[in-house]
DNA sequence: CTATTATATGCGCAAATACTCATATAGGTA
DNA sequence: TACCTATATGAGTATTTGCGCATATAATAG
């Protein structure tokens, strides 16, 4: 594996691991949504919203549309989803374990 | 899907994001080693790796085994790898469509 | 044209990150 | 005991990140 690899394996999952953004992933899960419905659902600034936007669009993983003043973002690749899902599944095998220390005691 | 969820998950997928840290994580691929086989592997500080093992370990993703002088480190869940398969996927994915808008012009 | 709406961006700032160097700590050996 | 090895950690630093506020740009409506 080389170093080039994990700079671009790096870029693709630094552009999910981040609440605000994947708030906005959670949401685009139903499907393409512009600026003006993302902002209002997760309670965050226009201007932040719209740097997350393109950052994820520039990183690969969003799809970017124009339809007369808005633009609709889309998740571009399926396995963006499939990241979030494993991320949980870890989440909660350690929410587990933990329970089961606290029993432990 | 709670802000709380979205932290979590987003403490899982950065301690996976990050170059150094995948380095680490694709030469545990193959199973658990200890700190003094990594950072020469990965050309990195010793205290460097320790950090990102010790980041690891306090995220969830990795265990820890203590062996006389040597500690072990190893992937305690497989979606950590899955994760970083598909992170790869997506890279492909993303190669492919740059060529090919090279290819077009 | 002006006004309005939707999105992007410049600027500044506080906090987090990744790293190096030096040192502390813990375990094993002579 | 002292010495060596493996790992962790304190301190300092340069860079990046996420955010808010204000403003710029683009497209549409009147």
């Amino acid at each position: 594996m080389t170093e080039l690899t994990d700079t671009l394996r790096a870029d693709i999952l630094r552009a999910i691991a981040q609440e605000t953004r994947l708030s906005i992933l959670e949401l685009l899960r139903d499907g393409e949504r512009c600026v003006c419905e993302i902002f209002p659902a997760i309670g965050q600034e226009q201007s932040n919203v719209s740097r997350h936007l393109n950052m994820m669009q520039k990183a690969g993983i969003l799809t970017r549309r124009k339809d007369g003043l808005k633009i609709f973002y889309a998740i571009k690749h399926s396995e963006v989803l499939t990241i979030i899902d494993m991320a949980e599944a870890i989440m909660k095998h350690e929410a587990g374990s933990r329970h089961d220390l606290l029993r432990a005691i």
